[in-house]
DNA sequence: ATCATGTTTCAAGAGTAGTTGAATCATTGA
DNA sequence: TCAATGATTCAACTACTCTTGAAACATGAT
């Protein structure tokens, strides 16, 4: 009943799970597809670079992010797919096996 | 910049990232209203029920689900604007930085 | 070439999370 | 009251994650 895709979806959530991960993504969301460099990403953080690059790692094993250098900089980008089809396997079959609505935000918006 | 938002959502996410609470959550949130007792979160689960007990306890110390004891059982429920918060806070200022969209899934959904 | 900047890699240590088995608590029915 | 079922608590151990400091690599400018 653990299916093969709760795995996966829960080590991509352990990725999203810290606070310094999350920020980035976040951060990376709200840029859209022009992305940010690492510094750029680090700048406003208070992490230490190596610490950064260690939690950029994560997210990119993770799918989340990627990488591409771009001269002397290396530049992140959100994966919206993979962050959208993340936030569906979690919500998305919301309140189906019920005869009631969940709420009024309901990501199924079934309303009579 | 990291703002507490930030620290606060990753723990939620961290309780969301575990396949056993992974499951759980997402069987309580197709439930809806009704919820389910932890007898039947755990029959399909292949858990042993101190493990079982110990992850819940995690999932209601977050705020995602409540309990709340009926008779001999103990009934689980999702809660519903937990998660959708959470959501939000993840994904909600999607490319709202940017002038390109970042796709035709965007949560912002402007499209023009 | 050399140096400064941006970024990653490596090794070591501290702290935290998850599993297990045994014991305990709560409720129901005989 | 006693036994059975449903669920939680406790203690101990293993494994993993995160941080840190030092070193290394890549690029661009002098």
């Amino acid at each position: 009943m653990i299916e093969p895709t709760d795995e996966l979806a829960a080590k991509t959530l352990a990725a999203l799970a810290h606070p310094v991960r999350l920020a980035v993504v976040r951060r990376l969301v709200e840029a859209g597809p022009p992305g940010l460099t690492a510094g750029q990403l680090g700048e406003p953080l208070d992490v230490s670079p190596n610490t950064l690059s260690f939690h950029l790692q994560k997210l990119t094993q993770a799918g989340l992010v990627t990488s591409r250098r771009e001269g002397q900089y290396i530049r992140y980008r959100a994966r919206f797919d993979e962050l959208l089809d993340l936030v569906d396997h979690l919500v998305g079959a919301c309140c189906s096996e019920s005869r009631d609505a969940c709420g009024p935000r309901c990501p199924a918006s079934r309303r009579p």
